[in-house]
DNA sequence: TGGGTATACATACCATCGGTATGTTTAGGG
DNA sequence: CCCTAAACATACCGATGGTATGTATACCCA
């Protein structure tokens, strides 16, 4: 085997990215090896080198495409909301979203789960790599301007009603008994409601 | 080298659980190899997995002792406080503990980080071992009796919160601008009390 | 249009890892 | 006093992530 052309090489990496996500959510990045996801396509250790410099980097663009996703999804449903509405609602569709997103299993694993073990911390938060925080800062702010949030503690809440949601989206997976995604949102939105 | 006393033997196993988890915190855990471990010690890896399974149970113990102390220190605390005043006080003064863990950077990589990826998520929630929830939730199923909590909404609430103290102790270590303990403390109080 | 070059892989190989099998010495109970 | 079992050491294994190198072909340019 040797060269293909350019479309076919584009093909293969993505076939990669989709296999190792499969693999990466199924069984977590640990007991994934390199030859089990070559394997899934057919191909060598030596492609999926070609490709990427590390398992970690592969693993590093399926995070951040599953990441960028979510982002896309939570900005059009927040939109969506502001349009008709307002600004509130807007932030609660989007928090909607992420919730929604917080209790899917590849986002779980691959996300939640594996993504601070594997990337390090600073990877995790750094910049603008943690997507879900900007809907729900934006919220908080929106919600400081009517008076009852004092400014200094609109980032400390927006990361914790971040965290809230990834919390509530473990539950939901973990299958909690007694916990469905309609009371995960209505305790979210007491949680919120208090602020305004 | 042969077979020591028996008192030698145990603190051989509390000099390995003590190394591993220095080595675990700095490095985490899939960078300490359990020959870095040994090595700490000058022993060899035969007396390693004799007093452990496998590299897994040594961090499980690690992982165990942390959030035994970490559920042993916020009970002093509550406690303490509840013989003051009331079972809010107690609760709160429980949170703040755990807050000041959930900043720790030992407790963040082994707990936090390393935690839910080298256990299994059902291992993190397994039974009693999420020590750190209880107390949050004796706090939240108090609050409900003043009537604002929804009764179906107490689990989701202690879950939301306790990972609201996460994120916040996440983002202490990272040393977020603007951001201190103290913030990050009134900012928790504004989003229990208006639970109340 | 043809040849040179960079690309897209395959093959072979390596160091390190977690784990095991086995040996060896001695503490401690009967 | 002895004999079993505990507390290690030693030697070894398969699997793993990663590299070095080989090779065929798409693509660019003269």
């Amino acid at each position: 085997m040797a060269r293909r052309s350019k479309v076919d090489a584009e093909k293969t990496r993505l076939q990669l990215i989709e296999a190792a996500a499969r693999l990466f959510e199924t069984r977590g990045y640990a007991a994934t090896s390199v030859a089990d996801i070559c394997a899934e396509l057919d191909i060598t250790k030596g492609a999926l080198f070609h490709h990427f410099k590390s398992k970690e980097g592969l693993f590093r663009e399926v995070w951040t495409r599953l990441q960028v996703k979510m982002d896309h999804e939570a900005r059009v449903a927040a939109t969506a909301a502001r349009s008709l509405t307002d600004p509130y609602a807007a932030f609660m569709a989007g928090c909607r979203t992420y919730l929604e997103w917080a209790s899917r299993p590849d986002y779980q694993q691959i996300v939640l789960i594996d993504g601070p073990s594997v990337l390090s911390m600073s990877g995790w938060y750094e910049g603008d790599h943690d997507l879900g925080i900007q809907n729900v800062e934006a919220g908080v702010r929106f919600l400081s301007k009517k008076g009852l949030v004092a400014p200094e503690n609109i980032e400390a809440l927006a990361i914790m009603l971040q965290s809230a949601l990834n919390g509530a989206g473990f539950a939901l997976a973990r299958k909690t008994p007694g916990l469905t995604s309609d009371i995960a949102y209505s305790a979210f939105e007491v949680l919120v409601k208090s602020l305004r």
